[in-house]
DNA sequence: TATGAATGAGGGTTCATTCAT
DNA sequence: AATGAATGAACCCTCATTCAT
């Protein structure tokens, strides 16, 4: 059997026993079964535990970035674009819940060889959202510069609470892709459109 | 030294190293040494790793929840519960990062004795939210039963959001407590205020 | 059973199993058998393979330096002394045979760590005997700058010598370390005496 | 390409690999390599680790051998004879010191099926110096009797003086053939002629 | 109340070796 | 003449856990 399909059978292998049993506690002879191959193969190919979780982190962050991309027409509104980028978020994450616990729980526990891997990724993603809220924000005529550091915590705390309900609906009967992303854009783009119009909520002052 | 006390000892080394090895990667020689005690009278107190393990999540769970529920006054207006519940929350995580990591990363990534154990101080959480916001939906005079599947998911992805952002705040140079839950406060604050005046998003039709 | 008792035992069967097999065949399994304790005990006490061999070169190190010293009264003729200490050392290496395998074999066969160990041990010979022949020459009226480079060769010579007749006498039935000293003497002494009086061998000129 | 040259680029790598890594350190996969050819040709024409090992000690003991064998005019005085075939014998080890790491340590180093092999040509060469010795002997007129037992010590020690001197020349910078050549002829052979004038060293009484 | 001494079990990794082509 | 693909076996090391005191 050719290198390149053995070497998928084993990331698949890896991917499902990392996600379940999480990267400490799954043994390289446990995936090694699951890949229907012997242990020194799996070193032959991938190098050693590191080397194998790092190949999976890699795999499967293009998968979900590339999955997302491919869900957004560029030539409609942003509102839309959002919520085509939620949708497939959402849905990519429930077909494949073990890949999503390798990115977002497994891959961040395990220090910096991995999370940086995962934090690229994450970068795109975050980026992507930031530009669609720049462009709502400009077509509400709203000061850039303002909006600037308005808009990146805005960004960081939507892509927060995709991530949030991404595992929440994976551990939660009956919650669809479409419901999780439809609960998301209300929550944030009313938000942002309140914003847009200046209601900001003001804290109260004197403290800390 | 009396019992209770040496407990403490052994659970604040516990809960330092479980915070920054993980869970597996934590080794029971380590804990002891660094508590300052031999390993058997670890075992003869907290029984076994998971028995340690479980006792630092519940010890942890109760006082995140005790020091946001000791940051709200009930006598005040629901949004000021709300900056006030935030405040408390990324204060204590952001003072006791150990104890974060332990309570959002490792006690969900290791199963089921661990992941029960926290997700009842998340119910606890995410019911105060929702008690906050139906009751600003009372104010805003909406119809009682639509609000309530809305008010679920709203509820359920501003805690989302607050965790993610505990998270990143501890990960991120500068970003303080104040700032965090006020950036969480305009998202989603705003959000409600836009939903409450019936302003939904409303999804593309003939879709999946 | 008390740890520096373990310990002994411990060493003493790795040395046994080191000199037998090589450091690189032997395993720790094999030796912690031979040793009656379980294989953590050694890790516990040794820290590691490397450890362990460290340890056993030391000990076996000032075993043998230590029953050199032993075997000569620095108040006798210089040629008593060099005899005392050949016949204690082919004595010593006779009757521990694998501990003058770690010493001469395995220690130089594998590397810095303990090459620099063993490397100690021999200095101390070599000067030793270096000081017994600077003795003889200036007996012998000899000029002190031409025999001190003569002398560090003569000794060099001497000690390497003496340990290939030592592996050869643990090799060969019926050596006994007077027959090894003897011979050694012989060849040796007589030949510093020869030197001494000026009888130089002169290579044939004209050569490279 | 034919297969003897094949053979001989693998002896190389082997012997190569064997003396700076030792003889278990070494893998198969390090000499394939080195070689440049794959693991499975070197198992057809080597059949195994060990036949491997034992070709490249054959192949070094005859280089060897031939070497000094090449060096020696047996109508020249017999110390012109032993002079030239130290000289041959530290020239050859001091331009081979894989290959004399793999005769003098490792084949000595790891047991019956190659110290064997390494002990055919050290017994080839100790006779080769007996024969000179004796006959230096018979010309000073000695009686043979008496002469053969101390003849065969005194060669022993001789070529065990020659093994470990060509291991420190080949471990010290700056120690030419030449030099340690010269060493050799001095301390011996001058002790030889006062051996041979009945200067014998005579051990004192009554011990051991 | 507290510990020094000790271990069964298992994990990551490597290696000599072979088969099918 | 030569190799890509594959593995059984073994090794170093660590860890959660317990006994005897």
């Amino acid at each position: 059997m050719p290198r390149a399909v053995r070497e998928q059978q084993m990331l698949d292998a890896a991917v499902q026993i990392f996600g379940q049993r999480g990267y400490m506690a799954a043994s390289m002879d446990e995936i090694a079964e699951l890949a229907g191959v012997s242990k020194p193969l799996v070193y032959l190919y991938l190098n050693s535990k590191e080397g194998l979780f790092t190949a999976c982190i890699r795999r499967e962050a293009t998968a979900l970035t590339e999955a997302v991309r491919a869900g957004v027409r560029t030539d409609l509104p942003v509102d839309r674009q959002l919520w085509d980028g939620l949708q497939a978020f959402f849905a990519h994450t429930a077909e494949h819940p073990d890949a999503w616990s390798v990115l977002h729980l497994q891959a961040r526990t395990h220090g910096e060889p991995f999370a940086a891997e995962v934090a690229a990724m994450r970068t795109e993603i975050v980026s992507f959202v930031t530009r669609l809220v720049a462009i709502a924000a400009r077509e509400a005529h709203r000061d850039p510069d303002l909006a600037e550091r308005e808009v990146a915590g805005f960004a960081e705390a939507l892509v927060g609470a995709a991530e949030s309900l991404a595992t929440w609906a994976n551990a939660t009967e009956g919650v669809t892709a479409r419901q999780a992303a439809s609960t998301l854009m209300n929550v944030t783009w009313s938000g942002l459109g309140s914003l847009m119009r200046g209601h900001h909520w003001v804290p109260p002052a004197g403290e800390d």
